[in-house]
RNA sequence: GCCUCUGUAGCUCAGUUGGUAGAGCAGGGGACUGAAAAUCCCCGUGUCGGUGGUUCGAUUCCGCCCGGAGGCA
């Protein structure tokens, strides 16, 4: 557990030990849909003695495990996963929420003597919680202000809201991409909820160092066709298992306004309305989870931290597992006696 | 076999009254500290089917050849 001088000359920032055992030992397993974090993932847990903690924005729903992809009991095998299927689909849900929750979560994990393991797709959340973001409070719950400011936006066009934006915060409305609307809208949300500006808000939310030391792993293809054949297959297996009555449920529900941006299930509403067919509907959500693959490496390429693993390059998830717990294990030494001796070339 | 139409970017097509070409979709890159599976920004060289001719110059006009669609026999 000693850290000897020439070692914590590489990590940047050089913890003392007495740091290092406050901080929390955390494996992330991040990277676009479909590229296999879920399996990944158990088998870590399994090697590693782990627990697992979703960080991803939809499978927090109940009732859509086909179209969130939530992992089911038996791929589960037997690992703890928190933070999936909890919430309502009628509720909204954010970051703030998702740092709140799963930060508790993980400090319990690390409390009962296992290892927390991170997976998911979500950059936002991921990113937020790593990097240790501690949000403003927001003073009341911001629902009918949203719902003024975007009505005052229909009247008076969004130039008004940007305007009002420069006047409480000159410096975010300078940088605001005014065709972001809905960014334009959340940042005088905060704004006026919070009473501070965007550079007040970052500053203050980044006061606490993070609490965990990361090893953070994405997955990837070298060759990215294999990631939408992947994609295309998963979306047909996603189709005979009940996906469309999934969908359905949400058209004829009231669905919330996070889970109505979910990805599989508002592309099949034109089909309920009959204005087209399934098939095309089908090939729209194959389509949009491409282009949210692609929109996740590109949020994943800013972790500086990262450990690539092109999945294409492993032959079987035993391959890959054995490379990522190498990396995690060297990692995360000074948390060895958290895990077990040796689980490595146990193939 | 004859007649008509057609062959241009991965796909669907536009266009150049002859000066080597442009849209949509697909795709690629990027931003992103509070809705993020969301939202926003940027990116179009391709033997203009092949070959011969007319021309200073052809993808554009003409001949032939090779694909595709339709019509007549």
């Amino acid at each position: 557990m000693q850290i000897e001088a020439t070692e914590s000359q590489r990590t940047a920032p050089v913890l003392k030990q007495e740091e290092t055992a406050e901080k929390i030992p955390l494996i992330v397993v991040a990277g676009p849909t479909a590229s296999g974090k879920t399996a990944l993932a158990v088998e870590l847990a399994k090697r590693l003695s782990g627990e697992i903690v979703s960080a991803d924005s939809m499978q927090i729903y109940k009732g859509l495990p086909v179209g969130t992809a939530q992992p089911s009991l038996q791929e589960q095998k037997g690992i703890p996963h928190h933070l999936i299927g909890f919430l309502s689909p009628s509720e909204t849900f954010s970051a703030a929420q998702y740092v709140e929750r799963a930060s508790a979560c993980i400090a319990d994990i690390r409390r009962r003597g296992r290892i927390p393991i991170l997976a998911g797709g979500t950059g936002l959340y991921i990113s937020s919680l790593i990097h240790n973001i501690c949000f403003v409070q927001e003073d009341p719950p911001a629902g009918d202000l949203r719902q003024k400011l975007s009505e005052k936006a229909e009247r008076d066009g969004w130039e008004a809201l940007l305007q009002e934006l420069a006047a409480r915060d000159p410096e975010a409305a300078a940088a605001m991409d005014f065709h972001n609307h809905k960014r334009l809208l959340r940042s005088l949300e905060l704004c006026i909820t919070t009473g501070k500006t965007a550079a007040q808000r970052a500053e203050e939310s980044r006061s606490i160092p993070s609490p965990y030391i990361c090893s953070f792993l994405c997955l990837w293809f070298a060759d990215r066709q294999k990631l939408y054949d992947r994609i295309d297959k998963r979306v047909d297996g996603m189709m005979q298992e009940g996906l469309l009555q999934e969908a359905e449920s949400l058209f004829h529900g009231s669905p919330g306004k996070t889970v109505r941006q979910a990805i599989g299930y508002k592309e099949f509403f034109p089909y309920f309305s009959e204005e087209i067919p399934v098939s095309q509907a089908v090939e729209t959500v194959k389509r949009e989870t491409r282009r949210y693959a692609k929109r996740q490496l590109t949020w994943f390429r800013r972790e500086k931290e990262a450990v690539w693993l092109d999945v294409g390059a492993y032959s079987s998830l035993s391959a890959l597992a054995d490379a990522a717990e190498g990396i995690c294990r060297e990692k995360l030494k000074d948390f060895e006696e958290c895990f077990p001796k040796y689980s490595l070339g146990s193939k």
